[in-house]
DNA sequence: CGATTTTGACCTGCGC
DNA sequence: GCGCAGGTCAAAATCG
């Protein structure tokens, strides 16, 4: 109540502002008609400043025309002020209907499970797990058998590991925090890296989270170990970027470069050289069809902790890898009645734990692919918005047989002025959208990963299939049924991740350092996505980039030719190119 | 002088 | 089996 009340007062402002707009005076201020007496009038704390003795003569007169002014603006805050409330009990019944559905949820899941020989879970484990695992709801008649194995993976992680929580965080990477206390258990992180579960990583010696997701998501996707070609899955990003590489944070020494078929531009791998013997690699080219753009594939996981430089990259291939790896094939099946309504993100709080001092690593767009011998996901940050009347398009196209994905769109109109640069001198997503950026409050940056989140899930089930397990049209059912959706399916969680990650990085350093989302289930889980990406600059390491073909080949944009399938979140982030060109850059060698 | 990059050789997988 | 392409190795070169 307390925000509703500053929401309204500055609202009051703004009207009165407005007011002063139309008869050209100065806002804020009440003016005299003589022009020489001001009155301030402060409405935070409904006060009357005078700045000139003189006003005390006046002062009645204006009073009252202010006073005719206020009562309007009053009007209209009690108007927003009823708004909010209705707001606040719709919102509280479907907490309620919602609750429910989840408890008659859990007592199905339950009996699944125990008769698929997984060990029997306490209703308070159980409740954990589903808090924890945003995947391992159970959809009524909508889950497969892929799913249900995962679940009973996560059960078999749970009995094998007697740290059941460690478990739960090795499975999804979440990882419980009070909004005050880190130790509290309220918070669900979403975050595989941020500046808590830095500090706790290095304290506990432990790798890298999403090694850890990694292994899980190997261990548990049954769909893709089993085939005999799989290989480890891929993180590809492709941003317009001058420099030699992306700093992402991590410090990188090339091993090999190559001269790959098809594009001129030679290849260069480098090796993670943060800690002796991390597996990770990455590979940098740049496009053939674009040169201004830079492709560079991660494969592997960390064994280490990461600088925290590097954490939002991370966090970021984190997800898409887990995404490629489970959503694309786990969620094929899933059939969800359509909604219109608002879904909830299930409780996730997305949010800086300091924007002071971390910035999120913005995902302007993204694009997932595979290759022929490669599950590969591809974050494609060069896209422009796809489609400005339909901004929510999902086309499911499967032409790999191998490794079938899909194509998703998001392209949200109302980001689209939103801009993104690759620095040079750190990953610096948005050093200018920073200041481009739409205004927009906390609750905006809900809202837009609501709708993103929302739409994305209607246009997949309505592109899957029509709902086949009800033909109810309720709103609170639909309601649910979203909710449910949401929770079940992977790819979804981390499509969700990868635009939350987006939308934290382009609102972060204008808003406080926290957005909230209250949880259906009553709880406030707090989502620390990437929200360390300092601007601390790395070396960057002398890989050559066409520069000579960056001057002169202007912005091609769209470029992206993926052979085999594709999946394409596109947030509707159209992107700048970035006007810096790292000194290295002189260096180059790769054209 | 140590760290990093370069670069040709070598290895491996795949298609024919 | 052979050739091709991608990926890696490791000695030499370079850099700071």
């Amino acid at each position: 109540m307390e925000v509703a009340k500053r929401a309204s007062v500055v609202e009051e402002n703004r009207k009165l502002d407005q007011l002063d707009k139309k008869e050209n005076r100065e806002p804020g201020k009440v003016h005299s008609s003589n022009g020489t007496q001001k009155l301030q009038i402060d409405l935070s704390s409904k006060q009357l400043i005078f700045s000139s003795p003189q006003m005390l003569i006046s002062q009645e007169q204006k009073l009252a025309s202010t006073k005719v002014e206020m009562g309007e603006v009053r009007e209209e805050n009690d108007k927003l002020k009823n708004l909010l409330t209705r707001i606040v009990d719709d919102y509280r019944s479907l907490q309620t209907h919602y609750f429910e559905i989840v408890q008659q949820e859990k007592g199905k899941t339950v009996k699944e499970e125990s008769l698929a020989t997984a060990p029997p879970m306490d209703v308070e484990e159980e409740q954990e797990l589903v808090s924890l695992s945003l995947g391992s709801t159970i959809l009524p008649g909508g889950l497969n058998k892929r799913e249900e194995k995962s679940c009973i993976e996560i059960n078999r992680n749970k009995e094998d590991n007697k740290n059941e929580e460690e478990s739960l965080k090795l499975a999804l990477d979440y990882k419980f925090e009070g909004p005050g206390s880190k130790s509290e258990a309220n918070v669900l992180s979403l975050s595989s890296d941020n500046s808590f579960e830095d500090t706790k990583d290095e304290e506990l010696g432990e790798p890298w989270p999403p090694s850890k997701i990694m292994e899980n998501i190997r261990a548990g996707d049954d769909d893709l170990s089993q085939q005999p070609q799989v290989k480890k899955a891929r993180v590809s990003v492709r941003a317009r970027c001058d420099a030699p590489t992306m700093n992402d944070g991590c410090q990188w020494r090339k091993y090999g470069q190559k001269i790959a078929k098809g594009n001129p531009c030679p290849r260069a791998y480098y090796r993670c050289t943060v800690a002796p013997g991390c597996p990770v690699r990455k590979q940098v080219q740049r496009c053939a069809d674009d040169m201004s753009i830079l492709i560079t594939t991660y494969e592997g996981t960390h064994n280490h902790p990461l600088p925290v430089s590097a954490t939002a990259m991370a966090s970021t291939t984190s997800a898409a890898a887990s995404m490629l790896m489970s959503g694309s094939t786990s969620s094929r099946n899933i059939s969800t009645p359509i909604s219109s309504t608002s879904a909830s993100l299930h409780g996730l709080n997305f949010g800086l734990s300091d924007a002071s001092r971390s910035r999120p690593f913005f995902l302007p767009t993204a694009s997932v692919s595979s290759t022929p011998s490669y599950p590969t996901i591809t974050l494609d940050l060069t896209a422009p918005p796809t489609s400005t009347t339909q901004p929510f398009a999902v086309n499911r196209l499967i032409s790999n047989p191998k490794y079938p994905s899909t194509s998703f769109s998001f392209s949200s109109p109302e980001t689209s002025t939103i801009s993104t640069s690759w620095s040079n001198n750190y990953l610096g997503y948005g050093s200018q959208l920073y200041n481009k950026a739409p205004i927009s409050s906390l609750s905006n940056i809900g809202r837009h990963a609501q709708d993103s989140i929302l739409n994305f899930y209607l246009q997949k089930t309505a592109n899957l299939k029509a709902p086949s397990t009800s033909s109810s049209s309720t709103p609170s059912f639909l309601t649910d049924s979203i909710a449910k959706a949401i929770t079940s399916d992977p790819s979804f969680q981390s499509a969700l991740a990868a635009a939350i990650t987006s939308y934290v990085g382009n609102h972060g350093p204008n808003q406080a350092a926290q957005t909230t989302v209250e949880a259906p289930v009553g709880q406030v889980y707090g989502a620390k996505w990437g929200d360390q990406l300092n601007s601390s600059s790395s070396t960057f390491s002398a890989t050559p980039c066409a520069s000579s073909f960056l001057s002169s080949k202007s912005n091609g944009q769209n470029s992206t030719t993926q052979n085999g399938s594709n999946l394409t979140f596109s947030l509707g982030f159209p992107s700048s190119r970035s006007a810096s060109t790292s000194p290295t850059e002189n260096k180059d060698g790769i054209s």
